[in-house]
DNA sequence: TACAAAGTTTAGCATAGGCTAACTTATATG
DNA sequence: CATATAAGTTAGCCTATGCTAAACTTTGTA
């Protein structure tokens, strides 16, 4: 004890930021599959674990095991050798999701980033941004 | 393949955007760490697994093992019950990590976000930010 | 209708990153 | 200098995410 905090930020302070950062990483899986379950429903009508699998990139067994898990939070559901639905509550995250990840994805464009690199960049930020953070972002791109 | 792809961006592009975030997220710890070490020597002439544990919010265990993997990828070095130390390399990263971090603070700040959020979401953002959008950020803190 | 192809599930493995409890070493102080 | 306390280590456990290989369903078509 004696050592630290000689000068700046109390450790608590410090290491609550961490703490978000790993709270954000488990809510981060769930946000992209209910996210991408929701635009292949829109784009094909149903979300099957193929597409998903195609389009994160991953094994199709990990799907399965991911979706278990989401399943026992309330997220989706799904009947043995069916395609996946969303729960209300699976609905609501996934528009959460879209909503940020949209204003992220412009946000990035507005500051003169390229689309691939807007694209690619907003997957990985939208998860950490604050409703405070997104705020800005949001009246940067409408005053742009 | 048939119903996959109807419109929009390929399925590659796509998965090529989460392929990138679970990379980040291999490197993400291993950046933190150095940084958090490199403060630590800075501040107070040693890097101690305590300091590191309090600092993230982690119990001393934690740390310990996860110095052993830096160890292994010649992050770190260090003797039994003895402090911490950063490779060539482990500098070379350090110095990185706090060069983003540093910008993408400032940025929020000069988008108007409060010290607190800013503090926050930087730790969170830092990581997923490619060296393109590292630039408009810097080139956004010049100009206001 | 029967079978092949496509899709789904299960089993079993690995790694990363958390934790607690028990043990060892280093150090500061009476 | 002996010992209490602080710090570091080890062991063993857990969950989340990945993978491959093998088994099982569904479905389209010969």
């Amino acid at each position: 004890m004696a050592l630290s905090n000689k000068k700046g930020t109390s450790a608590k302070l410090r290491s609550a930021a961490f703490k978000r950062v790993r709270a954000d990483h488990s809510s981060e899986l769930a946000g992209d599959y209910v996210e991408m379950i929701a635009d292949l429903i829109d784009e094909q009508g149903e979300a099957r674990c193929t597409d998903i699998a195609m389009r994160l990139g991953v094994a199709n067994a990990t799907v399965v095991k991911t979706l278990k898990r989401l399943q026992d939070r309330g997220l989706t559901s799904q009947e043995p050798y069916r395609a996946v639905f969303l729960t209300g509550e699976g609905w609501r995250m996934a528009e959460d999701s879209r909503r940020k990840h949209v204003i992220v994805e412009k946000f990035l464009l507005a500051l003169g980033v390229s689309e691939t690199t807007a694209r690619i960049d907003a997957e990985g930020i939208e998860h950490h941004v604050s409703v405070e953070t997104l705020k800005a972002m949001a009246r940067f791109v409408m005053r742009n």
